[in-house]
RNA sequence: GGAGAGUUGGCUGAGUGGUCGAAAGCGCCUCCCUGCUAAGGAGGUAACUGGGUAACUGGUUCGAGGGUUCGAAUCCCUCACUCUCCGCCA
């Protein structure tokens, strides 16, 4: 959420920064809205003092058992008056916290400009391509049955079998192992979160057609991100107790509504997939250094399991709702011949912080923190890249040295 | 599923119609005392927000939303959440 002082004061810069993403503001209409807001509200709090002056003296006066019908003649023209005016206000109070809520964030400076992926920025490089291989996941074993989970729940599930389903256990072991030792404090979370939690971390209300939505009115979770945020919510934080760092494993869900016909195939799009995430609350001073830190722990995950990978950094157009500064990191996909999207590391600035009010005592007062997530990694799509870069055509894998003690060999039966 | 209790400031907790933004304690801040530390003494200390260049000044907030009333932390209704006991259950 954008700071509404902010939006006040340099309306036309914000127009600009957010022209960048390519998010046309309204300022005539939030103008005219803050100006009736501004009249409206100086009208009803001089209402609201004189009724609470007034109805002091009432009391007296009666106490005193002074006639009253004139005072109450009043008062009754004023709250008349009030109900009136207060309804009004409270319309357009709504309005304009509607519009700040669908406002996005504003890109940080170093956010490169771009209209779409196409004008991302590689950052770097990391490993060797080797593979050869030019068959999908899908046919490289029988043991990803989309089949089997069409008939359990539908399209865009999948069910792994035996050693793949052990190899999923293992790397999301491996991934919360290393997350632990780069100091990251492991929570289990619940996989449904309310309405208020959604909000805050900026999912909801402008994209709830992406959520699961239960009967009870809980949504199942997109991502850890949304609980992890919410830990901290309405949370003052003492700032040596910053920068926090927490890991969490738990299912996605998203619906993906929108992306029909789009990675149909296997286990890259999926209504449900296991994620590991990595979570941050950080000074705003230094909260792109631990966005930096933070992709670093991302991305020892692939140099461990030995993956060929790059860097990408989003452009002003392509970065997320309510992120200021993203990285992706795209995992080689032999079959595909390409770059795919694994983990994307987010700086979210104060955005999120302001929505779900997270704030930390300095000397300074009391000010918001800076949240920052990535994924460490997306365990479906980090399975699959294992699966394509090491097959060579037979009935095993070898295994990169950093899985061999989870699961207790150095080749997996595929 | 049944029965009951509760939700007040950074924390604990008092407050049942006006003098309550709210006792007391803890914590925190300033000062005094004192070789140091500890202890002791005095005072201060809620958040959000509007108007104003400012000095200053207004409003809102006692879980949320409605209602009663001239006036609500306090009375009534609805909802959410927490806790206890019983039942059921991984």
């Amino acid at each position: 959420m954008i700071d509404i002082k902010f939006l006040r004061d340099n309306i036309n810069q914000v127009e600009h920064l957010l022209a960048r993403r390519d998010y046309s503001l309204d300022k005539d209409q939030f103008k005219a809205l803050d100006a009736e807001r501004k009249s409206l509200q100086v009208e009803v709090e001089s209402l609201q003092s004189e009724r609470k002056t007034l109805s002091n003296d009432f009391g007296k006066l009666k106490s005193s058992g002074e006639n009253i019908d004139d005072l109450k003649k009043k008062l009754d023209f004023i709250n008349d008056n009030l109900k009136i005016k207060n309804e009004l206000l409270n319309q357009i109070l709504e309005s304009i916290n509607n519009i700040l809520l669908d406002i996005p964030n504003i890109p940080h400076e170093s956010t490169p400009d771009g209209k779409n992926e196409n004008d991302n920025v590689i950052i770097r490089t990391v490993g060797k391509i080797t593979s050869k291989n030019t068959v999908d996941h899908i046919d490289i074993t029988k043991k990803i049955d989309t089949d089997l989970a069409a008939k359990l729940s539908g399209s865009r599930f999948a069910v792994l079998k035996g050693s793949l389903a052990k190899l999923q256990r293992a790397l999301i072991s491996l991934m919360l192992d290393t997350a632990q030792k780069n100091g990251y404090e492991e929570y289990y979370l619940p996989y449904m979160a309310n309405r208020e939690s959604l909000i805050g971390t900026g999912n909801l209300p402008k994209f709830e057609e992406d959520l699961f939505k239960t009967s009870e009115s809980l949504y199942l979770i997109p991502t850890a991100e949304v609980p992890l945020t919410n830990i901290y919510r309405d949370v003052l934080i003492n700032e040596d107790e910053l920068p926090i760092k927490l890991t969490a494993h738990t299912p996605c869900f998203r619906s993906e509504a929108g992306s029909y016909g789009r990675d149909t195939k296997g286990l890259i799009r999926q209504h449900q997939f296991e994620k590991i995430e990595l979570f941050k609350i950080s000074n705003p001073n230094t909260s792109m250094e631990e966005l930096e830190g933070l992709l670093e722990n991302a991305e020892e995950i692939l140099q461990l399991l030995e993956l060929p990978y790059q860097v990408v950094q989003l452009c002003a157009g392509d970065i997320g709702f309510s992120s200021c500064k993203t990285y992706d990191i795209e995992v080689w996909m032999p079959s595909q011949n390409k770059y795919r999207e694994i983990s994307s590391c987010s700086n979210f600035g104060d955005f999120q912080a302001r929505r779900s009010n997270i704030k930390f005592k300095s000397d300074m007062g009391k000010n918001f923190v800076h949240t920052i997530n990535g994924s460490g990694l997306a365990v479906g799509r980090t399975l699959i890249a294992i699966l394509e870069n090491r097959f060579d055509g037979g009935d095993f894998i070898s295994l990169p040295k950093a899985l061999e003690p989870y699961l207790g060999s150095s080749r997996l039966e595929i």
